[in-house]
DNA sequence: TCTAATCTTGACAAAATTAGTAGGGTATTA
DNA sequence: TAATACCCTACTAATTTTGTCAAGATTAGA
């Protein structure tokens, strides 16, 4: 599995706050209601997306989250990587040797996959999603 | 981490089989340790290649593992699949409604990620691998 | 035939990671 | 000033990964 709840659960979220966006803040419970995520678990999700810099917070009454820049300049790569680290596709590819010797052919492999990742979700913003989204609402009706 | 070394080491003892392929079996412990790998965990990993028919065995004194079909016909996909399960990217594609209402448009990014990885895994084959390392070989040269 | 080499199988255990809980603290504002 | 809502840290439960172990079956070769 490429993505732990972490990823997926942040993602949703940033993205509530992306259709959000302009519109005041939204509060923690509303998030977490709407997908079925645990409030204080989705609090640390969000606390590690704040001191990335992805999200502002507002406290006190009337407070919550909301996107700290514009969808379009937010990827999901940056959610992603914020939650779970860098987003890889082998351990072999994180330690410079990965123990094996020169004929370790097996990580070019990985090193495609992770390129192939790598490019989809550095070149997919919020906005993207926004549009995408939309179009399918579009669609059904 | 797209993969655990369950694929990682197996995909390694694959493409060992490969090189040897037509040359008679390889007996567990030489794979084991020129990869460093736990010699009853690799074991359990062949164990499962085989019953999913990419390796065949012989049992006894001079035995060993070997490749059941040729190197071009086997693919590192099918290594993968056989060891790790379906390579996915997020569990949200497994089930079939993710719990979230229509507008989940996260899983059209997951989906694009996974298809990508489907693309690249379900396209070399272990003899694809064996000519680059090669080629590696002879730059090196 | 005996023996050592080799795969076979299944249960078990340790370690790491993921997923979530709990609870007190702090800032803000109606 | 009290309610609301974020802030922070420690702890725990569940799951998955990564092995270990032991008894057994099969075969080649002396």
């Amino acid at each position: 599995m490429l993505l732990s709840t972490k990823g997926r659960y942040g993602l949703k979220a940033s993205l509530e706050l992306a259709f959000f966006y302009g519109k005041g803040p939204l509060n923690l419970k509303s998030i977490s209601e709407k997908y079925s995520i645990p409030e204080s678990y989705l609090e640390q999700l969000l606390s590690k997306l704040k001191k990335s810099g992805y999200i502002d917070t507002i406290r006190g009454k009337q407070g919550g989250y909301l996107l700290a820049k514009e969808p379009k300049d937010i990827t999901v790569g940056m959610i992603l990587r914020a939650l779970e680290g860098d987003i890889t596709s082998s351990d072999c590819l994180k330690n410079d040797n990965c123990g094996a010797e020169n004929t370790c052919v097996t990580r070019l492999v990985f090193e495609d996959i992770e390129k192939s990742i790598n490019n989809i979700i550095d070149n997919t913003t919020l906005e993207d999603m926004i549009h995408k989204r939309n179009q399918i609402y579009k669609e059904a009706h």
